[in-house]
DNA sequence: AGAATTTACTTGTGTTTTGCAAGTGATCTG
DNA sequence: CAGATCACTTGCAAAACACAAGTAAATTCT
């Protein structure tokens, strides 16, 4: 039946959050969006993850449902879509950063230790940062690519 | 083949950090050991999220793989193994926070705005005690179940 | 001691989701 | 007008998932 509500599966915050976003891609297009400056489903393709052109455009439909990215076609180029973070996406950003710190402290991922360390203890810098960019609508990348890998 | 490693789809520490516990049910997991206290197969499945046991096999086997949790048997019961995090595990304790914070504040959960503003003001106080509780193997609810729903 | 119960799973089956390749239509560029 | 670009959609095979049932070892009950 469409339409038909999903039911969640308990009230627990965790698990909400989980059903809207937990899984291997969502989070990597709020990434894209909120340090890299990605914009439009070519550039999401091209972001070196792999994701195939259906899933990103499901997920791209249910990032916009749950209201935590908005699609916006581009006036100068009637083909291109402009997707953006809405404020429910850029709340995302401290559950971001601490993704970026588990993950950098864990495995061996390509950021220099110097990095996490100063993101970890500038936590509320970085943060603020990653707002600010978002209001003004600056698009440059938090993390230059060559250091971000 | 176990033990082979899957192939990094990028160098990036939040798209690593997914691969691992990228999924619906992973970080349900980590909550019920990190806040709930739950330690055995049986009360994971009755945690009231609904996981089958067949999955619930299948991501204790991976997060221990990916040394999030350990496994160890009951001395006093044979039957039962207990699991608990290890460092790695309880070092997504912010993770797990800032999830709950997200959750809580932008989606109707169970938990009353009063206790939200607190764990967001008091991070730090919450994070200690999470790991204060880990370390002392203290398995009494971070939030008893009336209130965390 | 034998029977029933508990615990941590495994197995089988059908459905859903994913990954891959190819294709489509609207728009823009040369 | 021809070809390229862009944001997708479609078809199909493979993998993951949900559900129900079953299993083996350890423990408790009688």
């Amino acid at each position: 039946m469409p339409g038909t509500p999903k039911q969640r599966r308990s009230g627990c915050p965790v698990s909400i959050a989980l059903e809207v976003f937990g899984d291997r891609w969502s989070l990597l297009i709020v990434r894209d969006l909120m340090v890299r400056g990605l914009r439009t489903f070519t550039e999401f393709l091209e972001s070196g993850e792999g994701i195939a052109t259906n899933i990103l455009a499901n997920r791209l439909e249910k990032l916009e449902a749950a209201r935590i990215i908005a699609r916006e076609p581009e006036e100068s180029d009637g083909r291109k879509v402009n997707y953006r973070l809405t404020e429910r996406g850029i709340d995302l950003a401290p559950v971001m950063l601490e993704l970026l710190i588990w993950g950098a402290r864990h495995e061996e991922a390509g950021l220099p230790c110097s990095v996490i360390a100063r993101m970890a203890k500038d936590r509320e810098a970085v943060l603020a940062e990653v707002r600010r960019r978002w209001r003004d609508r600056d698009t440059t990348p938090l993390l230059p690519r060559d250091i971000a890998e």
